[in-house]
DNA sequence: CGCATAGTTCGTTCCTCATCGAAGCGTTCT
DNA sequence: AGAACGCTTCGATGAGGAACGAACTATGCG
């Protein structure tokens, strides 16, 4: 009955599940590509573009295509800020949850993030990485380092292997709230770990778990 | 897929035209009835019940019981800060309405708000009352001034016939963003607008038309 | 008590919209 | 060119939920 803006358009835009795990992934500043938000919201790809396109239509999202990859972000910090208030009152009302409790211990350590780990473990990861020199940051980009190829060569892996996709990217850490490493090199990373069975996935979930021996290798090879 | 906060429990509930509708409505802060929110909304009662048992099972109402009457009120500032940046979005992404323009020109001037006027006309004449010191402002409320009674009397309207709900309240005007009153005593001049014919409702629609001696005679009695 | 008003609950109907498989485009790699 | 990949469009299916009428509870009035 009343006029003005139609705010129960843009509320049920948000009001779906899986809609609402895409702006959520979107709300770490990184803008993703259509298949990247599919897996993180739990659905299909033509499931997810047809969420995309109707976040598109509703003016919450940008999209900017470089070849095949259609890399969607959020439209711009109003947006960002109207889910963050809407995540304040969720919080508020939501069922009191205990402080930032080993709600799901595992994780919280490690897990997987598309194909690449993500968690406390990740996070330290990256860090050490650069801060070896081995990578370098540069604002919100990552770069190999002039070691890189050397020293993950040594490792058996090769940073040249598959240059289509960005050797690296930073990826925001919902539970840590900094980056861990993306692209083809941190996904290299992790089918290393799964190869050498230093770590498994746990069944139906994102979660990664270490085994004792492995996770000694791990710290050895890139915490040292 | 991510944990976190419901957000999409929140925004969802936001998202129902009818609910988003009554969250507006409650945008001004004074409480209202369940009934009253149903005519917001657009709805039958039940349908009415049935949002508002939602939206307090989701947290962002509270209720007041006053004998048979339940006033419902946004839970808190939270609450209205996330309805805020909803507008917001949906303000800057929403078809670029031109400014303030006569969008639907009768409905600003005047239109029926449940039992009463409301409209550019309504907050005028509040103002007037105001100034002749006929009703009284204190803050929030509306109190009848000491020549109330007379004042009215001369114009056929008892102030103390229906004694039930309150005689005056102020009600806050979407189009102006200022109040105009609400209550017995707005209801009964409402009444006598429609009775003396000064005007006639449009059909489908909440707004009233003045015929141009009904307008004379509304601002000779109220306006002057 | 009986009647009126305010609200909720129940049950049914109906429609929207999320979902996915299959097929269709455009890009990139070999 | 052909094959692989990323993404969108189309069509069919299904479930959730918004809507209202009717019946029920509760409060107030005479």
């Amino acid at each position: 009955m009343r006029e003005g803006p139609d705010i129960a358009r843009i509320a049920s835009l948000v009001g779906d599940p899986a809609r609402a795990n895409m702006l959520n992934a979107l709300m770490g500043g990184t803008a993703l590509t259509a298949s990247e938000l599919a897996l993180e919201a739990g659905v299909s790809l033509p499931t997810a573009s047809s969420h995309l396109g109707k976040l598109m239509e509703g003016g919450l999202l940008t999209v900017a295509s470089q070849g095949r990859h259609r890399y969607y972000g959020l439209a711009g910090p109003q947006v960002a800020g109207m889910i963050e208030a809407i995540t304040g009152v969720a919080e508020a009302v939501g069922p009191k949850r205990v402080r930032p409790g080993p709600r799901d211990g595992a994780m919280r350590v490690a897990r997987v993030c598309y194909d690449h780990l993500a968690g406390e473990q990740a996070v330290a990861m990256l860090d050490r990485l650069v801060a070896k020199n081995v990578l370098v940051r540069d604002e919100q980009e990552i770069r190999l380092g002039p070691s890189a190829a050397s020293h993950f060569a040594a490792i058996g892996i090769d940073v040249y292997t598959k240059p289509r996709r960005p050797v690296c990217r930073a990826c925001l850490d919902w539970s840590v709230r900094r980056s861990h490493l993306a692209g083809t090199l941190g996904a290299a990373i992790l089918e290393k770990i799964l190869a050498e069975k230093w770590a498994r996935r746990e069944k139906d979930s994102r979660a990664v778990i270490f085994s004792p021996p492995g996770r000694q290798a791990f710290e050895r090879v890139f915490l040292s």
